[in-house]
DNA sequence: AACGCCATGTAAGCAGTTACATGATTCA
DNA sequence: TGAATCATGTAACTGCTTACATGGCGTT
């Protein structure tokens, strides 16, 4: 119910068209807000509609862009959203369900899964490591004095703690799992 | 997708009731994957109908009970589903792009989500709480030899060190919002 | 008598995924 | 010539949430 919320914050900070914003939600916004162009496409209609943003065409690109931007609105829809209490998030980590469904394997299901968490660990380790890149091109070492950037900076560390976080645990699975039956 | 192997897990940790179950979505299994009632019974008949739990009636409880238990088709389902990669974990993390948003408040705002980034470290704190509780009572020092045992305090561990992991991130972000404008 | 817990469901609707579809531009 | 990228959608389906409904038992 805050994919409306996440489009407002994105045209907000730079303005654009429904594929722009399909490709930053494979990037820095997809990060903590995943959603597919269909899905995009598909409320940015309903906001068109409902006032909360206008479109611009531009010319210049083939099937004529349109360009997005939040109008009054759609600013005071952000701000009421900002007050509001943050929602309990829904958690599903199908990982953590696979650990405890080990206990009812056999030794080569066992064995299949240690080679999975370890694939596991390694994604987690690229995506850390693009973190890392990310912050040092982005926010070099004297903090900026800027407002928004420092917004995005400690979203960012919250991205590399976890992933940190994320690294370790698995360590602490993989020594579990290859220790079980003694 | 994956409601019916946590389902699998948790009837093969103990058979029960429909109404055990959504109670166990709350507690232990909520953790990591949660569910509501209305859910798990729909998903019950159908794994019963593709025949990979069965129903023992239990009378006593008034309108007779169903304990489900798992059977074979349903063991050789969680085992194939265990050998299959683990999905990416489809992210909804709202907080972050409230605190992307907050780019974008006034004053009062700003201050309002100061309080309402403390409310949230709070009940954090609480989950943490309960999960050392539970940890305390669950799985004391000296580490048992049972295989299910360990794979349960190894999930347990992943909870502790997320939330620890949170709360320092949300001083962070406190810090970082009561910071802003010099 | 009222409240909370045990126990099981139906119905409606919305959010999100997957598959399919089109067409122009740019680069190898 | 073909592949990749830009750009925008429709259609069908599945999963999940929310609201509603029923009824007995035990406790205060």
């Amino acid at each position: 119910m805050a994919l409306e919320h996440a489009i407002l914050v994105s045209l907000l900070e730079q303005p654009g068209s429904g594929y722009e914003l399909a490709r930053r939600f494979e990037r820095s916004i997809g990060r903590f807000w995943t959603a597919t162009h269909q899905q995009i496409y598909r409320v940015l209609k309903r906001m068109e509609t409902d006032g909360w943003i206008t479109a611009d065409q531009v010319a210049g690109g083939r099937p004529d862009k349109r360009s997005y931007s939040v109008v009054g609105p759609g600013r005071d829809v952000l701000a009421d959203w900002l007050r509001a209490p943050v929602q309990p998030e829904a958690v599903r980590h199908e990982l953590a369900v696979k650990i405890r469904g080990a206990a009812f394997a056999d030794a080569a299901g066992r064995t299949a899964l240690v080679a999975e968490v370890e694939r596991y660990r390694a994604s987690h380790h690229e995506i850390l490591a693009g973190y890392l890149t990310g912050e040092a091109r982005d926010f070099p070492d004297p903090p900026g004095e800027d407002d928004r950037h420092r917004l995005q900076h400690v979203v960012l560390r919250g991205g590399i703690a976890y992933e940190r976080m994320v690294l370790a645990w698995l360590d602490d699975v993989l020594d579990t799992l290859r220790g079980l039956g003694r």
